[in-house]
DNA sequence: TAGATATACATCGACGTCGAGGTTAAAAAA
DNA sequence: TTTTTTAACCTCGACGTCGATGTATATCTA
């Protein structure tokens, strides 16, 4: 997903690609050559992406790589409906939202932004005693765990916060672009 | 190390075990299967674990694990040193944090916190231009990388703030613990 | 001019995880 | 009584990622 939504934006060459990869993923999380190049290869294959060998700038000869239309469509699939783990997985969930953008629609970036919202207000219960009782923070010996759950909490607010105004902002826009089609 | 972590609060088996980690891992993230007996096998023929045959409460026998010596120096080695990964990704960051108070020294707690506070402390640089050069939250386009952005610096200042206190508080700790110790 | 460095690409084996499938056993529902 | 459900355990093949290793090229440094 995100070589597709890097290419997305302009074309680049997998050097370049390898280090926003890196620096999105997580933040400067390394991404290994043996991950990148085959699956660079794999999209080509699939058709998502086409390869035009250049002059290297600086050094050896680059494969400047292109999204093609049926890559274009992929990442609009996987943006459109996303599985669980993009949801759940806060680091995937990042990768996914920084290439909603792609997601044309506004009412398709919505529920998007809907499911991660909905996934967030379930109360997380992370510990449980001996007999399978949940544990409540206060209840907790550890500190770790004790600030493990504010951090959780505090951070997971923050997001519900931004989510909920974004998804309004979205809404009344598609409602805008709605009645505007309708010459309301 | 969530294994060995859980195992050495109290005893479990193995379909506890797997219910705990998921809970913990993420939120509610399903562990497989296929990825936690043959985990528990390993830790077992290191000597990490016993196993004892139990009668099941409600169903087929268990398999009670117990945690050894071996197994609980392993987790106070995974936890004092941690690899790169515990530091950077979120998610195992979390999962180590659950369980540092089974290291028991306040001065080796402080330091593992210290090298999460030191990683959160460069400003992460996660968009760039064409051209490579880095593009501040102000100028993005897309509002999900504003918010991404937003959301990252905001989660980051609550964990760093939350880092300070229990760092100093457990310097105070320790130096104390000397004072104590040389009779003072 | 020789070596080091950074760019740029590629492959391979080791390892970890997943998901599907299967087994046993007790309790609950049909 | 049979079936279903849930608990509890286990294995195997597919797949993805990593780290090591290797190659070629242009620039910078000794």
């Amino acid at each position: 997903m995100a070589i597709l939504g890097f290419l997305r934006d302009f074309p680049l060459h997998g050097y370049d690609l390898k280090n926003r990869v890196a620096s999105l993923a997580g933040h400067v999380r390394p991404v290994a050559d043996g991950t990148l190049y085959p699956t660079i290869k794999k999209l080509e294959d699939a058709q998502c992406l086409t390869r035009r060998t250049a002059p290297g700038s600086v050094a050896a000869p680059r494969h400047m790589l292109e999204i093609t239309q049926t890559g274009t469509d992929q990442l609009r699939r996987w943006l459109r409906d996303p599985e669980p783990g993009f949801i759940t997985d806060d680091n995937k969930w990042y990768v996914l939202l920084a290439f909603l953008h792609h997601l044309e629609n506004p009412r398709e970036q919505a529920l998007v932004l809907a499911r991660r919202r909905e996934f967030l207000d379930q109360p997380a219960q992370l510990f449980f005693d001996a007999d399978g009782t949940p544990v409540p923070p206060e209840r907790l010996d550890s500190p770790f765990r004790k600030g493990l759950m504010q951090i959780h909490r505090s951070t997971n607010l923050t997001e519900i916060d931004w989510l909920d105004r974004q998804i309004a902002d979205l809404n009344q826009r598609a409602g805008y672009a709605v009645r505007q089609r309708d010459g309301d």
